[in-house]
DNA sequence: ATAAATTGATAAAACGTTTAACTTATCGGA
DNA sequence: TCCGATAAGTTAAACGTTTTATCAATTTAT
């Protein structure tokens, strides 16, 4: 744990001079025989500069604090992890780090409490939404973010009428899978969303139900099903469902997992894919291109999304100001488990 | 961006009495009235304490540095993540966070030193090692870490003989699916390898021809073949494979990603699985749970791997100290995909 | 009644950098 | 010759906490 001030000694400088070369190997204001003594004395003191000093000082600490309030383990959920993906390489090639406080906390709004709480003093922050947040729980989580005074942005949340940074993931919210199925002749549409309460589901309950009557076709709720984000469930609730309802010739489903396992269920069931049942999933993981029957599914673009909040986030940064809405919209990627009924 | 030192004002106190009360509510140095004092202004001017002041006056950042030396984006691979879900889960329950300082340098040494200068002043660091490293880089990487004087820990790395703290996963490094598929009475075996030159990938190759060549198998290093961490390039080089090299009864593969490739292969040249063509993937992931046949895998334990490293490094942080070596073994799953010969 | 312990506070130094302001020496140009 | 630039440095305050040492007042024990 050498300090600057040791640097200093060894090459006989001040270490203002010190901090002045490292921070700007081409200032005039060291010289050229200085410079040559800082740098073997860093060599051998293997010195690097701490960040958390620097920080104070500076007052930049080149850190975005990542909020995610999920209850579930991190790192474990492919949205997620394909949306940090996208932050994270926006990040970098900036110069910016990340930084995670995860708490154990038992509600989404407590653990964003102590994620805040604990990171103040990023330069930014981004904030996650995800399945396990109502609509009154996000709304908590982005004001307790106004009160840092730091610029921060929101990824994957339902969109909000106050004047926020936001990418919005419109197929998160628009049920555009049950249109689709619609337009190839399906009538019976189950729909398979994730957590009960969740923003997500909520808003893709409404739309499914929407676009049904819309197109003056009943809607019975019997025939929405709760995966919990866990294939199991997923496995389980759809087998039930394909049991208590033969009428039903197609399955949205909110995730790309869901389609899997509801293509094992078929399976079991004995149904034939897409002949007697058509399935789409979301997301276009790998799980869709792997799975056989190859799963349609919708690109949500997710890792754009990310890359876009990054960006967002940075240019606030640097100063510009005024909330700001980027949408992302979602493309169909259309393969094998999807059949036109005449 | 309030300091103590408002709220020390606002509350007719010394920052002192503040900071003693906010580090221990429980404190006597401070009274009832003038707790409930520091409580309001707290709350009054949303008062948060800077995690960098703390961290350089107490020299204790409760945050761990991860150094994950990939080319490729982080949060995209399956491994990296449920070993990160492991470590995270560990850190978060005893009050610690992660630092990540991607870089976007183009060698994997360049990229933990980077790091390493980056996140300099965390209390420990975890070192990941992927399949974009060689031993020698492995080496040199433990090197600089060592330089830190802050305890370590590596994670997924192959066994070294300098003691550090390590947590090695056994069958990251030892060929348990050749065996496996030996004992059921397949003699040619195929095998489907990350990235050449990766330690891991090193250390398999080395192990599956002494395995054959000890159960006097000859072995062809033409049947061995790079997926390079991708599912397209994996599903073009098992299929290249399988043309070429028609004896062929099994192949073990170094992730489910690629075990899934294969069986999509086997299903484009019409080879029944496992009947015509037996397949073993790694890591018990979605992967081999959802796919159909469900497929024949090794559990790594990698979760519970990501735990330990944690743990030990959490340990060490707290003032144990010496070298020590956690090895996890592998469990096999056995599901649909190998048959067993006569 | 007095010593000892406890309660409730504060002052000030320290953590390792950064940076604005200042100093001195040297050099070219008019 | 003298002025202004420029090069090569230094000093010292500041960033926001923590923590050790110190102190006064009050309570408790003897």
């Amino acid at each position: 744990m050498s300090s600057i001030r040791e640097i200093a000694t060894l090459a006989g400088l001040s270490p203002a001079s010190v901090s002045l070369y490292l921070n700007d190997k081409s200032t005039t204001r060291v010289g050229p025989a200085a410079k040559e003594r800082i740098d073997a004395a860093v060599k051998k003191l293997h010195y690097h500069k701490n960040l958390f000093a620097s920080t104070l000082s500076s007052q930049e600490s080149k850190l975005i604090g990542i909020i995610i309030p999920s209850l579930m383990p991190l790192f474990g959920n492919e949205y997620t992890n394909t949306l940090l993906t996208g932050v994270q390489s926006q990040l970098s090639e900036r110069g910016y780090g990340m930084l995670f406080f995860p708490s154990n906390a038992h509600t989404s709004v407590e653990i964003v409490e102590e994620q805040i709480q604990r990171s103040s003093g990023c330069d930014g922050y981004v904030l996650f939404s995800t399945g396990f947040c109502t609509q009154a729980q996000v709304e908590k989580n982005i004001l307790e973010l106004q009160k840092t005074d730091k610029p921060f942005v929101t990824l994957n949340i339902p969109e909000m009428s106050t004047a926020i940074r936001q990418v919005l993931i419109r197929d998160l919210e628009v049920c555009s899978g049950t249109r689709y199925l619609l337009e190839r002749g399906h009538k019976h549409i189950g729909l398979v969303l994730g957590r009960t309460g969740g923003v997500h589901a909520k808003k893709l309950y409404a739309d499914h139900r929407d676009i049904l009557e819309e197109s003056g076709i009943p809607f019975d709720p019997q025939t929405v099903v709760y995966g919990e984000y866990s294939a199991e469930q997923s496995y389980t609730m759809i087998k039930k469902l394909l049991q208590e309802h033969p009428e039903l010739t197609a399955l949205n489903c909110m995730s790309d997992i869901m389609a899997a396992s509801a293509l094992l269920v078929a399976q079991d069931l004995g149904l034939s894919v897409p002949e007697e049942l058509s399935i789409i999933g979301r997301n276009n993981s790998l799980h869709a291109r792997l799975a056989s029957p190859s799963i349609t599914t919708v690109d949500l673009h997710i890792e754009e999304a990310g890359k876009s909040a990054a960006h967002l986030l940075l240019e606030a940064i640097a100063g510009s100001t005024g909330g700001q809405k980027i949408i992302i919209s979602g493309t169909f990627i259309e393969r094998e488990t999807v059949r036109t009924l005449q």
